[in-house]
Order: C-alpha cells, then structure tokens, then sequence
DNA sequence: GACAATTTAGGACAATTGCCCTAATAATAC
DNA sequence: GTATTATTAGGGCAATTGTCCTAAATTGTC
C-alpha cells in the first residue's frame, strides 16, 4: 500500500467531492483541474471523458461504501446495533446532508434525470446499503420481509434527506432518526412489531 | 378568464415539463424554445434571464399545488381521506415519478446543489404541503405534534420518490403506500396511533 | 387607412463547455 | 550515459451556453 497519493487518486478525489457539492453536471472539467491544480491537458491524459471519471467516482464510493459496512459488520455487536450505525450516519454527516443532500441519492436522481447510462452503475450504491439491511433484518429474525424493511427504512432516511436539505432543519433530523430508532427497537426479537 | 393561451403562458407550460424531465440545468433556451416552436428572440423578449423563467415556472406550480390543494378540501369528507389524498399522489404520478422523480424534491435539491438563490422559493412548495398537512392532522386531534407528523409523511413520500426512481420498481410504490396508509388509519380518532 | 405598440424572427455576441493535439519534462530501463 | 516510456503543460478545437440587438411582422386604436 503506497503512502503518496497518484495523480489519478487526487483527481477522482476532487471530482468526488465537487460532484457532490455541486453536481455532476455543474463541475466542469476546469472545475475539477483548478481545484488538483493541474492542467486540462494532464487532466485529459488521465481521463478521456467526463462519462470516465464520472465512472472512477462511482467507483470509488462503492468501494469506500463496502469498507465502511465491512467496518460496521464488525463494530456491530447485534443486527440491532449494526443497522443502528446506517441510522446514524444522518447524524453523523448532518451539517453535509443539509447542505449537499445524501451523496447516493441526489446523484442518482441527477443521472436519472439526464437518462445518463451511468444512472444504473449509481444504484448499485443504493443496492449495497438495501442487501446490507437485507441481511441484517434477516438476522433478527425476519428473513420474510427482509428486503422490504431494508427498502422502508433506506427510504426513510432518503426523506429526511431530502426536507434536511430542503428546510435547512438541524433539529428534523434528529427528530425522525429517534423515530427510526424506536421503529427499529420494535423489530428486535422481544418487542412486537408495529406495523410501521 | 381567457380561453387562448399566451406566448407566454405556452414558454411557462413548457418550461415546466423540461424542468421537471430534464433537469433545469440540463434544461437550455434552445430547448424551450423548440419545444414552444418560437424564436429565440421571441424567447427573450418574454424573459429576459433564465432565473425569470425558473420563478414563473416555481409560481405557475405554487398556483397548481393550491388549487390542487383546495381541491382535496373539498372532495375530502374527513381529514384522514384528505391526507389519504396527498397519499395518493404517488399511485396517480406513479410512471412519472418512476422517470423523474418527485417534481418538488427534484428541483428543491438541484438548486441547493448549485447553490442557486431561488431554492428558497423552490421550498415553498414543500411548505404548502407541510402546513396543509399539519392542518389536518390537527383536524384529527393532533394539534401538538400536527407539523411533526406532517414533516414525517412528506418525508415519507420523498423517499419513496426517490427510491422508485433510482429501482424503477411499480410494487414498491404501492407496497409503501399501504404502509403510509396503515400508519395513517393509527392516527385516526378510534386507533391507537403507534410510535411510527 | 395611418399610426403606434406589441410581438416575433433571426442572427450575433462573448464565454464556457467537453474534447483533443503537440511539445516539453520527468521517470525508468538498458 | 542513452533510449524509451510515462507524465505534464498549455493551447486550441468546434459546439453550445445565456444573453442581446435589430428589423420585420402583427396587432390594436383612432
């Protein structure tokens, strides 16, 4: 594992965060290069099209999304607790989520939006965090409805996402994540499930 | 009340469907223009920048959402069948939202994504319907936590919108709103309402 | 019908876009 | 060392962007 950075490295970095910040189509290829502090020509030695990096940025947050549920499968004593630690990244990333929105949403909906063909490469974002959940679910004993927890509860925090973002409403969100919390706790073997 | 629509009106009309379909960045004058079959210089001469139309496009939806509104006033016998209207939006737009998205969340978030100054305007939209369903939910007898809940369902229905959008799954969005709708009747006078 | 105001068309503008080329430099191999 | 490759810089490309101008056409008023 090498300690320095490639030039490669830092520009899939910043196109990841300006991507973020501003959308993808409101970063333009100068935007990214100004801000490695690099030129358009090295830029384009590194990547032919804007579809490319767009590519590698997918990518990287695939890759750094499987990390952080590796770490979580870990960390996570219980299902309870591990699908506790998904819940709290609304937390977590609070003042970016009200800002920027969720990164996972708000970029598949752009790419939806433009028919852009990587639109089905960004689900996969989405996918990894529903199987996760899945998964989890079915170890607290509800294999049945699985997926369909695990899409409620994505979607839920996709909502918040959304009015966060919209409202600028620092205490909403902690409002619904204790909401999530207790909807959760409801799910745990000795509790009787509400019916959401 | 006129019965021919103005230059205008057609600019505003088609603006609205680009926006929502394409995005308003992804959305150029040219492509307005064609799609009302003007000039451009025609274009021009009823907006002069391409923020005046995104605030005629912002009020023209204002006024419908009202209308839309008032309407459910009137058609609904009870509160509950009032907000089991709003509910309903995602069965009746249910392709379009597959395609696009939620029109309100969508353009809410592009704005505040590109930092844009009428994103303030943009959420009134999602205030109409936050007040109106705070208002029925005090109808129903819960005036205390009326605008929580009210924040909660809307925060519902957009993540439905957004993951339908990004799975491009029919079921789901009905599978949701019998959830919503359950949750819903919990609320009602003779229920005991759960936790959420 | 003459006249003024409104509306329209078509083109031009500077700036920016994604993309591409070439030459210079740095790193590596022999 | 020299030769080869990888990397970088800087400029330039055609196309598109939002904006603007001017002249023609249409409309309405008297």
């Amino acid at each position: 594992m090498s300690n320095t950075k490639s030039t490669r490295d830092h520009i899939i970095e910043a196109a990841d965060h300006l991507f973020y910040q501003q959308g993808y189509e409101h970063t333009s290829f100068a935007d990214i290069a100004d801000a490695v502090k690099i030129s358009r020509g090295n830029f384009y030695y590194h990547f032919k099209t804007k579809d490319d990096i767009l590519n590698a940025v997918i990518n990287l947050r695939v890759a750094n999304t499987q990390n952080m549920l590796d770490q979580w499968e870990i960390e996570g004593q219980s299902p309870e607790e591990r699908i506790r630690h998904f819940i709290q990244i609304l937390i977590k990333n609070q003042s970016k989520i009200m800002r920027y929105g969720c990164p996972v949403g708000t970029l598949s909906t752009e790419l939806a939006k433009m028919s852009h063909s990587a639109q089905t490469d960004a689900t996969r974002l989405f996918t990894l965090f529903r199987t996760w959940l899945a998964q989890q679910f079915t170890s607290l004993g509800h294999s049945a409805d699985a997926d369909d927890l695990a899409m409620h509860l994505l979607a839920r925090s996709q909502g918040v996402a959304t009015l966060a973002n919209a409202f600028r409403d620092e205490n909403y969100i902690e409002q619904e994540v204790t909401l999530m919390n207790e909807w959760l706790k409801s799910y745990t073997v000795n509790a009787a499930p509400h019916t959401q």
